[in-house]
DNA sequence: CATGGGATTGACT
DNA sequence: GTCAATCCCATGC
């Protein structure tokens, strides 16, 4: 269960997959997970990439808890640490469908329209209010100050497609390692449009 | 110690 | 569609 540690310390590639549909919640606010990216320290995207330094320290080690990071000086993305301890894996998600909490995100994110709540990896932590503050905290046991929870029924059988790059890197993009649930509009990035049928 | 780039967003044209 | 904002941190001199 995503309650348990071990869930985690799968490949990082079914954690990725296994993750969207579930519930990310942090204190009264909560969404469904619609879209996530898997990243692996054997790959130039990703942070642990160049090995364990003070800021990567968190992706090589348990899995089961987070990675916050800033981005672009401005942004908090989180990630879930995936794979063993020892091993840099993590999975980034990148949007969210709101589900509890709908007020205070709208108090949070300002004036947007309920559709760009969550539908962006920097738009989602602060809509939930995950800050800096908040890496490398469980995401297991009890009452974790970030949980993941089991997919909802209605999300029991979504269908997921893995067909996308990763968004807004410029290393190892020819992996397909975005995973969203398909046909979704709460994306943060359409798919790429299908190639045009022979004639 | 200086520098440059990045898993982004929002405002503007 | 384009572009600036903004800061942490890895790298190189």
């Amino acid at each position: 269960m995503t309650s348990d540690p071990a869930w985690y310390a799968r490949p990082v590639l079914d954690v990725a997959r296994d993750l969207v549909g579930c519930v990310l919640r942090h204190g009264d606010t909560s969404g469904v997970i619609l879209e996530t990216e898997a990243y692996h320290f054997t790959e130039a995207a990703c942070h642990a990439y160049v090995g364990i330094t003070e800021r990567t320290r968190v992706i090589w080690g348990p899995p089961g808890r987070s990675y916050v990071y800033r981005s672009y000086g401005i942004h908090a993305l989180f990630n879930a640490v995936c794979e063993d301890d020892g091993v840099g894996a993590a999975v980034l998600v990148r949007a969210l469908e709101p589900l509890d909490g709908i007020e205070v995100m709208r108090m949070r994110r300002g004036p947007v329209k309920e559709s760009e709540l969550c539908n962006g990896p920097g738009k989602l932590t602060q809509a939930l209010g995950i800050g800096l503050e908040l890496n490398d905290t469980p995401l297991t046991g009890a009452t974790p100050p970030i949980a993941i929870e089991p997919r909802p029924p209605a999300w029991r059988d979504v269908d997921i497609v893995r067909t996308a790059p990763r968004i807004g890197i410029t290393k190892a993009v020819e992996l397909d390692w975005r995973f969203s649930v398909r046909g979704h509009r709460g994306v943060s990035r359409p798919l790429p449009a299908p190639p045009p049928a022979p004639r």
